[in-house]
DNA sequence: TTGTTGTAGTGAAATAAATCACAAAAAATT
DNA sequence: AATTTTTTGTGATTTATTTCACTACAACAA
């Protein structure tokens, strides 16, 4: 199946709104409901539903419960996800803490880092020695990754991750990483991201003088 | 000036890969030289610079100094930027102590939070009570925040900071939020990027499988 | 000086993504 | 039972983005 990453995003955005939806006592919804919780149009959603098979009712809309099964199903959210993270510093360390991904099914396995310091074996997701990576991943059958180190550190991790058995990466580093073609990497980039803030406010201040 | 979003971000990209080539030695680069480091072609790289009236010397590429100076005038990173985070959770204290920042020309100017117990006014980068948000962003004439509190706060949030002046924002809470047609609102969604990433290895695992 | 080579710059072409617009079907109404 | 209303599903169209392919030119070599 040929797919568009942003159709994915858009997915699990509507995922997440549908979740919110279904809190506020929906039974079933419309394209223009979820088109207007993520910010595109009807049409766009009902062709991302299209895309994988998803039908509705005509006129009766889609029934909220059985959309976000058949979400989760596509996400790959049946099942629960292992995943690891490597580099205990502020990033690595938010992500450890936060509660996001756990009702996501996302079940963080362990922290890596080289500092001894940040050893922790007691904690509820434990901190291991950088060496001990590559067995984790192979005994636990890990395939997902978080790489939070710091960007020269960054492909030597992302190479160890993948030889031993390393599928998919999200990667915090603010650097190109190279992997196999089989590998999935996502970039997270927040100087960037907020550079590209930046750059759109001092933009728009500059249209509006020369108004 | 119609641009396009990914086009500033490869700009922003570009940026970051010729400080690297620069320590490296470089002094002039060529389209392919960028194009690799970030993961494009050639031709789009020569794209986006004439989008931008950049031009090198045929056959001699460009300046690294003089094309770093360009993309950072685009950028707008010739003058310091402030800003606020709201929400001293993992995720802003996380981005509190983030040195990346800075060295970006950002400057983090506050943290605001409601929770009386985080507030520290000793320390690099205050933390503050919520109800001084507005005040502080007048009279510090603060354009840009960064909402890192929880999806049922957010839009709150997004509504005081709008009118006390702020025109554009980042935003970690995994929910739409609406403002004002002038004001920029880019959203980073972690446990989205993982699900994302998660996805494309299982739809390569099933690939694999039939193949 | 006269090739020869390599790279920028860019209009044209190709590709990808989003939107339109309308038929078909289900529900509601008369 | 017929008509109207509403919403899906999708082929066609439009719009946006990327890539191609070629010209122009600067540097270098003979």
């Amino acid at each position: 199946m040929i797919t568009n990453k942003n159709c994915i995003i858009r997915l699990s955005r509507y995922k997440n709104a549908l979740y919110r939806l279904r809190t506020l006592g929906f039974i079933k919804v419309f394209s223009d409901n979820l088109a207007d919780a993520i910010g595109v149009m009807p049409s766009q959603v009902r062709k991302d539903f299209s895309i994988f098979g998803i039908s509705g009712n005509k006129r009766g809309g889609y029934q909220v419960d059985e959309l976000i099964e058949k979400l989760n199903n596509i996400l790959g959210k049946n099942e629960i996800q292992k995943v690891v993270i490597v580099g205990a510093g502020n990033i690595g360390t938010a992500l450890m803490k936060y509660k996001g991904f756990e009702k996501e099914g996302i079940k963080l396995m362990a922290v890596f880092d080289i500092d001894s310091l940040k050893f922790n074996k007691t904690v509820d997701v434990p901190v291991l020695p950088l060496e001990q990576l590559p067995d984790f991943i192979k005994k636990n059958k890990i395939r997902i990754g978080i790489i939070a180190v710091p960007d020269i550190a960054a492909q030597q991790i992302l190479d160890s991750m993948v030889s031993a058995g390393i599928k998919g990466i999200l990667n915090f580093a603010p650097i190109r990483l190279r992997g196999p073609a089989d590998c999935v990497i996502n970039n997270v980039n927040l100087e960037l991201e907020l550079e590209n803030v930046i750059y759109f406010v001092n933009t728009q201040e500059k249209a509006k003088v020369e108004e």
